[in-house]
DNA sequence: TGTCTGTGGGGCGAAAGTAA
DNA sequence: TTACTTTCGCCCCACAGACA
């Protein structure tokens, strides 16, 4: 790999990814020709044109004085208020956790059916019908008083009604990598930091950003580049991200509706759906739909990339362009599991007929792509 | 100059769930 | 019953800035 490909590549460190082939080194170094990282250090406001800044909110340790659990609410003389707890003037809100959220939908899983025991690790995952419900929210282990939460949130300059983060805690032989999700504006653990885009030419544009940290070929590129189990900033600050002059109307209007309709399906992301200019209830949550609208996003980014439809294969197989016998391997852990659930690797079909449908119907030369 | 505090990065060990 | 996968909880370390 060429020097000059290198610093396209990681241009703060300034480092190479250890490839496990040389078609995944090439198609990397294609990605860095055509699209910049999300934050260049050095480089002034131009490097950052999203402003992004992240936070981490509440560290887990460091500030568990602050977090209290349900019974210790109760006995305090707390009462139930929706999500929060609340006694007189003083109010609890949820602290979110990473584990607790996937793409597109801050409600996969929480702690309701384990009550007092917080255990770790995997938590029961929310059901078809809690997810059909409008109003179920997660349920969190711990609250935090509201207040902490709105100052430390001003300290960062973040004014929205909703979050955005990632989980820090993952692995490149994971299903996906880099798993992101928008969520209410709760409290949330030092495993999930948080994204703040804050530059104000940017504003409302900000659901697009969110888009592409969520699509596939993104993450193709982070489970190159990330080497451990922590997805520390350096890493996120060199992955290959739109800058928001790149939404022109027309990409907008196809961005905008699709991750309106997959964020919004509870009434607590209301606010986001507002920000988006949606004044209506919640979408129903739709598990066949919502596996082609994220395919429809899949297949823009591949695009946007700048991917032939073979390179699009192979990203979502290698085995299915270089043969059985190839060293690289990308979405195994997603392919098998959806061959288990599915009997096929759905989101490779859904992909692929989300590009040829584009393609065949003018949608991708319609936005200039 | 030394100590304290906060921020940020690295990685070991192991639990819970799932597959074989 | 055993092996494997996924995912933290927790602890360690480096460094910068404030402050005595």
């Amino acid at each position: 790999m060429r020097t000059e490909e290198i610093a396209a590549i990681n241009p703060n460190t300034k480092t190479a990814p250890v490839f496990r082939s040389r078609a995944d080194a090439e198609l990397t170094a294609k990605i860095y020709r055509n699209v910049p990282v999300l934050i260049e250090d050095n480089a002034s406001s131009i490097g950052n044109p999203w402003g992004v800044s992240f936070a981490r909110l509440f560290d887990m340790s460091n500030d568990s004085h602050l977090f209290q659990t349900a019974s210790q609410l109760k006995a305090e003389g707390f009462n139930r208020d929706e999500t929060d707890w609340i006694k007189g003037e003083t109010r609890f809100a949820p602290l979110y956790e990473a584990k607790m959220g996937d793409f597109y939908d801050h409600r996969a899983s929480g702690y309701g059916a384990r009550g007092d025991e917080r255990g770790n690790r995997v938590l029961p995952e929310t059901t078809e019908e809690e997810h059909l419900d409008t109003s179920f929210e997660p349920e969190p282990f711990y609250w935090v008083a509201q207040k902490e939460v709105v100052d430390r949130l001003r300290q960062v300059s973040w004014n929205r009604r909703w979050l955005f983060g990632f989980k820090n805690v993952t692995a490149p032989t994971n299903q996906r990598t880099f798993i992101c999700n928008i969520f209410p504006k709760w409290g949330v653990g030092n495993s999930m930091p948080l994204l703040l885009p804050l530059e104000k030419r940017a504003e409302g544009k900000e659901h697009c950003l969110i888009a592409n940290l969520s699509s596939l070929p993104f993450d193709y590129v982070a489970r190159q580049k990330a080497g451990g189990i922590n997805l520390n900033y350096f890493y996120v600050k060199q992955f290959p991200a739109f800058s928001p002059d790149f939404y022109t109307e027309p990409r907008l209007a196809f961005i905008t509706p699709r991750v309106l309709e997959l964020t919004y399906t509870s009434h607590s992301l209301a606010p986001f759906a507002r920000d988006l200019g949606h004044d209506g209830p919640p979408f129903a949550w739709d598990e066949d739909r919502r596996a082609l609208l994220r395919a429809d996003l899949d297949a823009f980014y591949a695009r946007a990339y700048g991917l032939t439809r073979d390179e699009l294969r192979y990203i979502l197989d290698p085995a299915d362009v270089k043969g059985p016998d190839y060293p690289s391997e990308t979405f195994r852990v997603l392919k098998e599991k959806e061959i288990r659930q599915h009997g096929e690797y759905r989101t490779r079909r859904l992909v692929l007929e989300a590009w040829d449908r584009m393609e065949a119907n003018g949608e991708f030369t319609a936005m200039g792509m």
